[in-house]
DNA sequence: TCTGGGGTCCTAGGACCC
DNA sequence: TCTGGGGTCCTAGGACCC
């Protein structure tokens, strides 16, 4: 028998990071938005009282929800990671099987428990959390990951669970009738395309998939949704994710502030993004064999002239060298890029990742010679430490400047009359940033006392 | 004026080989 | 009018996740 499985995902996550050291957020309704102050992406329970949906444009937000006292933050990745990392410690140290999932979820495997034990386990673990870092999670466990999943749903949902939620499968009463109850929609793995499909089916609620025949699934749809079927009768079938390797590909990619056509911000935008994917490459010690270039317009712009492009460029070796990486998107831009057409996003893809030091040395390789590659490890390990000592974009290449994250002001008007004239188009706007409360000594919280 | 960013896995189909 | 069969590898695109 399987070990149970728990997923511990924490409540409003991102809205949750910002009231931990804001107590004035505390019982306000609050969103907060994506990249580029551009849609909501994170809702605390108040505003989801409101009505404001996920994904919500900032333009759409209707000017009764201000009136009620909405208040919007920008998002701030800094924040929630660390908040994140703390998270994961805390679980850690009580269980050594504890698997990150997303930035606010971790599997756990619970071994050698059952019944009043494990339920006791769960939640003893949802009060350290909240001890220690202040953050709120709910505990959903079962025997395997889709229907720990739902617990988990259900945990988050129903007060009166406590933030923990037990099932075990359609096999018994409870959690057959909770199965019963849910819309096979809000299975986990389960999209939009799918589920219309499903339901043509007549297959309606999760009990419904959990009892179809295995072999008429996947016949008709994929190994995936079999896995998925077998999954909710309590079959263990989705493994932990092995990640020893690292990621397979690595994207940096970001919406401008401003539409531009100027071919000196469009580059400076690609050139910011190499050199954030190549210190991302460095980090998990991979090299790219290959980079894609992509250019796209704003789909949404009616009137102005829509493109979008990409261009693969393979480089003459693996490297993780972000002057390599850099050169070879400087070459490549004008094949993709249209004149005159104002451009809305760029993106920086890193392809066909391999590992560094079980690089194998072919042909290819061996055209760069010993000397230039350990000059540019030496390099690129500099540059690192810099940047990890003197904060993020301390140095960068030549005149791609900052990739146009927040700096330590947070209005748009102290940004300008930081960079001495004109802000460039690409920049992000972020309005309504936080500080980053436990990275940065300058904005680290300020007691007074009376 | 203003609509995010970063991933994974699976399948189908074409190219190529014997 | 007739035109093998089976296997592998690669890529593009679909679907889904947070």
């Amino acid at each position: 028998m399987k070990a149970p499985i728990a997923l511990v995902d924490c409540n409003n996550f991102y809205t949750s990071c910002e009231r931990v050291f804001d107590p004035q957020l505390q019982g306000v309704p609050l969103v907060v938005l994506s990249n580029n102050d551009g849609c909501v992406i994170a809702r605390s329970e108040e505003a989801k009282a409101l009505g404001i949906a996920m994904g919500t444009p900032l333009h759409h937000i209707p000017r009764s929800a201000y009136r009620q006292g909405l208040v919007l933050k920008s998002s701030n990745y800094e924040l929630y990671g660390d908040m994140s990392r703390r998270v994961l410690a805390v679980l850690r140290e009580s269980t050594p099987l504890v698997e990150p999932y997303s930035i606010d979820e971790s599997w756990v495997e619970l071994a050698g428990l059952g019944g009043e034990r494990l339920e006791a386990e769960c939640h003893r673990l949802r009060d350290k959390v909240k001890r220690w870092t202040g953050l709120q999670v709910s505990v959903g466990c079962g025997p395997s990951r889709t229907l720990a999943k739902l617990a988990n749903r259900h945990a988050k949902r129903h007060p009166a669970t406590n933030g923990v939620s037990v099932i075990n499968g359609p096999v018994r009463a409870d959690s057959r009738a909770l199965l019963a109850r849910t819309l096979v929609s809000d299975v986990w793995g389960i999209g939009g395309r799918v589920s219309a499909r499903l339901q043509e089916m007549d297959i309606r609620s999760a009990l419904d998939l959990a009892t179809a025949d295995p072999t008429l699934i996947r016949r008709r749809f994929s190994v995936v949704l079999e896995r998925t079927l077998r999954e909710l009768g309590g079959l263990h079938c989705i493994d932990m994710i092995d990640d020893s390797e690292g990621k397979k590909m690595i994207m940096t990619s970001r919406s401008f502030g401003k539409m531009t056509a100027d071919r000196d911000q469009i580059m400076a935008s690609l050139m910011a993004h190499a050199s954030r994917g190549a210190e991302k490459l460095r980090r998990q010690g991979s090299l790219a064999s290959a980079v894609m270039i992509t250019l796209r317009t704003n789909k949404f712009a009616e009137g102005v002239a829509q493109h979008r492009d990409s261009k693969v460029i393979a480089l003459p070796w693996p490297t993780d060298d972000t002057f390599e990486i850099v050169r070879a998107v400087r070459r490549e831009l004008d094949a993709i890029r249209q004149e005159g057409v104002r451009y809305h996003k760029s993106g920086v893809l890193l392809m066909d990742l391999v590992d560094r030091h079980g690089r194998q040395l072919d042909a290819f390789q061996a055209k760069r010679d010993d000397n230039q590659r350990q000059r540019s490890e030496k390099l690129m390990t500099t540059l690192d430490s810099l940047n990890r000592r003197f904060g993020k974009d301390a140095v960068t290449v030549g005149y791609c400047q900052r990739i146009g994250l927040r700096r330590n002001t947070s209005t748009d008007k102290e940004r300008r009359s930081n960079t001495r004239g004109e802000e460039p188009d690409w920049w992000l706007r972020s309005r309504y940033c936080s500080n980053r409360w436990t990275t940065r000594l300058e904005e680290i919280p300020k007691v007074t006392l009376e």
